[in-house]
DNA sequence: TCAAACCAGGACAGAAACTGTCCGCAATCC
DNA sequence: GGATTGCGGACAGTTTCTGTCCTGGTTTGA
C-alpha cells in the first residue's frame, strides 16, 4: 500500500546518505527488483530530483543537485551540527544570517525527536559558540519566544529597561525581529493595554502561558515596520568611529565584511564608522586589526579599551617577572 | 502513477512549511479529497512522522516531533543559514561540532541547486562569521578536500611546512580529520610515495584532478588514528596556563564550556589550562574574562598579550588627547 | 576484441493500491 | 444545539505497481 511511496523516501535518504549506489545493492536493500529500483530512479528524476547514472562495469547512481534541494534525511550528528550551527548563526555570529537562521532553527526544532533535544539540552552549554558580544541573546529564549508567537500562546517574563529597572510583564507575543545587530520582542503587553518592543537579551525567564489567545492585528504593515518606527524614536545610535593606520585598500582585502563601513582618509589611513556594535566585539576587532589605530568615538569604546590595556599590561607584567 | 509518492512527499513539505493546516484546505491545495487526506495522514503516521490533529471548529493537523527526524524541506533561506551555520561550525567557531558539520555540511553542499551555490558564492565574503584563530581555515578547502577524498580524486596543491618552507604536492587524499582544534589531511603523496597528514590551514590552491584513482588501503586502522599516530611523533602542544584572579565556581559559571579545563587554586584564584588554541582566541577570551589574570605560558601569548597591551595604549592616550 | 557488469526501457499480466463517494460518529467551539 | 473539523468503515471502478521476460547501449578490464 505505502511501499511504493516509502521505498521511494527511503530511496531520497539513501542517495543522500552515500554518494554511489549500484542498482542490484539497492534492489537487495529496498528488497524489489532490479526493474523496480529503475522505475523508481525514473520516477524521482520526473519528480525533479536529477538522479545521475553511469552505465559500465563500475556504474551506479547518484543524486545530483537538482532545481530544488531535495529534503534533506540527516542523521542524528548531521542533525546536531545543523541545530548549533543555526543557533550560533541566529544568536548574530554570522552576521547577516540572523533571521533566516531562526526561520530553520524553528523549523527543525520542532521536529526534532525527543532524544535529539537531550542531547542539544546536554551540549547546550559544554558546546562553545560564545557571540562575541556584551549581550548576548539566549538561542533558547529566541526559540520560545518564536514558539509563542506562532502557537499564540500568552507569555510572562522579566525585562531589565534601559535605566536597569525592573518590570514583570504579560503579553502576547507577535513575532521577533532582528535589526541593527539586536534581537527585538514586538508583542501587545495586556497590562499597559499598547504594543511594545522589547529587546530580547535584556528579557529573563520568559515563561509560555500555553492557552490560545487570538492576536490583535498589528498597528504596522509589518513587525519589521514596527520595530523600525520605535527604533526611530528611541534612537541614539552607537556610533563608533576608528582611524586605522592602514591603507584602505589592505584592510578591505584583510577584512572584507567591514568593507560598507571603511572610508579611505589618505595613502596610508581609513577610517571605520560603524553603529550599533557590541562593544566587546568591536574592541575584539580593533584589537585583531594588526594595525595601530585611534578610537574617536565613543567615550565607551575608549574606556573599554583603556580597562582593557591596563589588565594586559597587569597580566603580561607579572608574567614575565614571574 | 507517482500521485501518491509524490502527493505524500509534498504533504510532508507542506506540514513542515507550516504549523497548522487543516484537512479542506490540504484537499483544495493537493487536490485531492478530503478523504484522501486522512488517508494520506494515516500513511505518514504509519511511517513513523507523528501527525497530530485536533477536531473542533479550530481543528487541523501538525507534524510533532517523532523517533525520527523527517526529511528537512528548507527552503532557499533557510538552505542558505543551514550552509553558513555548518561552514562556521566546520571551521571550529562551534567547538566540538566540527566533524558532524562537516558531514551534514558535504551533504547538503552536494544537494545545492545551483542558484544556492551562486549565492553561497556571492554572500561567502560578506557574510562575517571569522573564526577567531590565527590560522583559519577555508571552509571551501575543506568541502574540496572532503570531495576529493569520496570521488577517489587526486588532488594538488602547495603547502608550507612549519618551518616556511612551500611545496607542491600531488597526492591521493583519503579524508581530512579534525585533530586538537585543527583539520589534517590525511592522504598518499604520489612522489614522495608514502603516506603524509598535512594541516588543511597550511595548504593553498587545492585542485582536483578529475580522475578516478583508486585508494591504497590506511596502515591504521581508521583516519582518526592515523592521525593521532603522526600527530604523537611531531608532539608540541600549545600549552597555555593562565591564572585568574576570580573564584573558581564564579568563573565556571560564567563561562561554562571553560569548565573542563579549570582547576581551583584558592578562594579567589583558579588555573586555566588549556591546549592547542590559537592564540588569538585565546586572547580574546583572557581579554573578555573582566577579571585580572596571569599569564605563566607560553612565551607566545604574553608577547602576543604585549604587543596587543601597547597598541591599545596607544589607540587610548592618543584619542583622549583628541 | 570480447566478456562482464552495469544502466535503460518496452511489453505483459496479475496483484495490489489508490481514489471518490456515502455514511455515521466524536470532539470542540460559540 | 448547530457548525465545523477530524475519523474511519464499506464499496466499486480505476489506476498503478511489480515481477518476469527481453533487447540494447556503455564502460572497464582482461
Amino acid at each position: 500500500m505505502l511501499d511504493a511511496s516509502a521505498r521511494l523516501i527511503r530511496l531520497l535518504s539513501l542517495l543522500q546518505a552515500q554518494r554511489f549506489w549500484q542498482g542490484p545493492e539497492l534492489a537487495l536493500r529496498l528488497d524489489v527488483t532490479e526493474r523496480t529500483v529503475r522505475r523508481d530512479m525514473e520516477k524521482l528524476r520526473t519528480l525533479g530530483y536529477p538522479v545521475q547514472a553511469t552505465a559500465g562495469v563500475a556504474g551506479g547512481y547518484r543524486l545530483a543537485a537538482g532545481k530544488r534541494l531535495p529534503p534533506l534525511q540527516l542523521d542524528d550528528n548531521e542533525a546536531l551540527a545543523v541545530v548549533f550551527g543555526l543557533r550560533s548563526a541566529a544568536v548574530g555570529t554570522i552576521a547577516g544570517m540572523e533571521t533566516a537562521a531562526l526561520h530553520a532553527l524553528d523549523k527543525v526544532s520542532q521536529l526534532l525527536p525527543e532524544r535529539l533535544q537531550r542531547r542539544v539540552a546536554g551540549l547546550r552549554d559544554s558546546v562553545d559558540a560564545t557571540p562575541f558580544c556584551a549581550s548576548p541573546v539566549d538561542p533558547d529564549v529566541l526559540t520560545t519566544l518564536t514558539q509563542a508567537a506562532q502557537e499564540q500562546w500568552r507569555l510572562e517574563f522579566d525585562y531589565l529597561d534601559a535605566k536597569g529597572q525592573a518590570s514583570h510583564r504579560d503579553v502576547e507575543p507577535h513575532g521577533v525581529v532582528h535589526a541593527q545587530s539586536r534581537w527585538y520582542l514586538v508583542c501587545w503587553d495586556r497590562v499597559r493595554q499598547d504594543w511594545r518592543t522589547f529587546r530580547v537579551d535584556r528579557l529573563r525567564n520568559p515563561d509560555c502561558v500555553q492557552e490560545r489567545t487570538p492576536r490583535k492585528p498589528l498597528p504596522s504593515a509589518s513587525l519589521g515596520a514596527f520595530v523600525a518606527q520605535s527604533l526611530a524614536q528611541h534612537a541614539r545610535p552607537l556610533r563608533a568611529r576608528i582611524e586605522l593606520h592602514a591603507s584602505f585598500a589592505a584592510t578591505q582585502e584583510r577584512f572584507p565584511w567591514l568593507a560598507p563601513h571603511l572610508t579611505p582618509l589618505s595613502k596610508d589611513r581609513c577610517l571605520l564608522e560603524t553603529n550599533a556594535l557590541a562593544l566587546d566585539r568591536l574592541a575584539y576587532y580593533v584589537s585583531t586589526l594588526g594595525a595601530d589605530f585611534v578610537v574617536h568615538e565613543p567615550k565607551e569604546l575608549i574606556d573599554h579599551l583603556a580597562g582593557l590595556a591596563q589588565r594586559l599590561n597587569r597580566a603580561v607584567q607579572t608574567s614575565s617577572a614571574t
